[in-house]
DNA sequence: TAGATTGTTAATCGATTAACAATC
DNA sequence: TAGATTGTTAATCGATTAACAATC
């Protein structure tokens, strides 16, 4: 299962965005597809979807195209989203609560074990079969449920010390929503989803849309 | 104000990060700082800060360095965050809800005007001052309250009806954390938050980790 | 077989890093 | 002035695209 040489970052944040595009091809009802016509739906190279896939072996075939439903289980197996992750939410708030309630992830294998908060009013309240906890049994109930991924839904201001008890406690991975960068160990994932910068970057691209706008007014008028 | 040529997206990506460290050195009062500096608190090269920021103009001085503050402001300035941005939020579920409630963004210039969902128990409720709203009046809503930018936190069924109404309504720009991807006129910007890819992401980081820590295994016993 | 389409090598393009002259 | 550090050019590295032989 070892794959040879380091796959590139960038080939394996495209794998979900090929692994939607598959299910949606299965719904479908498309039982093969080659390179040239994907390339069409996902409005990518080709050459780019031959390359990636090449990666990890070759799923095609010369002449047919690549069968939808292998491709589809291949990439679930790479993803490794054919296994089973056992997952806690930090912070039981809106976005934590927006992840508990999100269906999708344990169909594909993310089992939420508990959700945790230091509000003592929403101690004991159950969200989706999933009950809130106090922070305060963290590790043991990390241990105990063989917990793998930690959702850091909580303000970027206890982020760090809640990192820190998570690493100690034997997480492998944290899927970080606090506005602010973890210090961790190197064998220990941080995913980072950090809104704020994300709506920095669209503010940017709506701004040099406009630029680009009255740019081409001007030109006009001159 | 119109930049010069076309700066490429990977710088784009990194500006709200030096936005958020500049940030933290002011609160820690540090008035100036060298890319060096810099560089070695934020784990990227010197010469990629220095590179990054001569795209806008040069901000900083030779044998100085970068005066915090004013990068701090000139940042902004190219993100757009020094304007105000009307913002509506479609879907008043607890990502919607999440959203609504992250003041930081009012602090960058996002004001959010209103919430709209389907949901007749939701409609009229109102979140941190804010009144959800039925669908009914999007557009116009959208009009009268010059709204540029719409946050679509809805199920991926309705997404693409939804950005159509939104576009015909004269949206700038749409911040989609709906499952899929969204048609829209090339002058419509859409920045996409899909959690299920970053999640897969994640998964895939763990998967491979956990490899690499068995195979290590394995020479060692050899 | 002929046609289609992959897998893969080579060419191009872009982004990152290194180096250093300019200059505060 | 001497030292520090930028702005910027050149070198390197990596990712994308093009091309085509292999093969179903």
């Amino acid at each position: 299962m070892t794959e040879e040489r380091q796959i590139s970052k960038a080939v394996i944040s495209r794998l979900p965005r090929y692994y939607r595009y598959l299910g949606e091809l299965m719904e479908e009802g498309i039982e093969r597809i080659s390179s040239n016509e994907l390339s069409a739906r996902m409005k990518v190279t080709a050459s780019q979807i031959r390359q990636d896939l090449n990666n990890f072996g070759g799923f095609g075939q010369q002449g047919y195209g690549y069968n939808v439903k292998y491709l589809y289980t291949e990439i679930a197996r790479i993803l490794g989203i054919d296994r089973q992750h056992n997952l806690i939410i930090i912070g039981a708030g809106n976005l934590g609560q927006a992840i508990a309630n999100y269906t999708n992830f344990e169909k594909r294998g993310f089992m939420i074990k508990g959700m945790f908060d230091i509000n003592p009013r929403l101690i004991g309240l159950v969200v989706r079969g999933v009950e809130i906890r106090s922070i305060d049994n963290l590790e043991q109930f990390i241990v105990d449920n063989e917990v793998q991924i930690a959702a850091l839904t909580i303000p970027k201001s206890k982020a760090p010390e809640i990192a820190d008890r998570l690493v100690r406690a034997g997480i492998k991975a944290i899927w970080n929503f606090a506005h602010t960068d973890l210090n961790v160990p190197d064998d220990v994932v941080v995913e980072n989803v950090h809104l704020s910068e994300s709506l920095m970057r669209l503010s940017y691209r709506v701004c040099s849309m406009q630029d680009e706008r009255e740019r081409k007014e001007r030109e006009k008028t001159v």
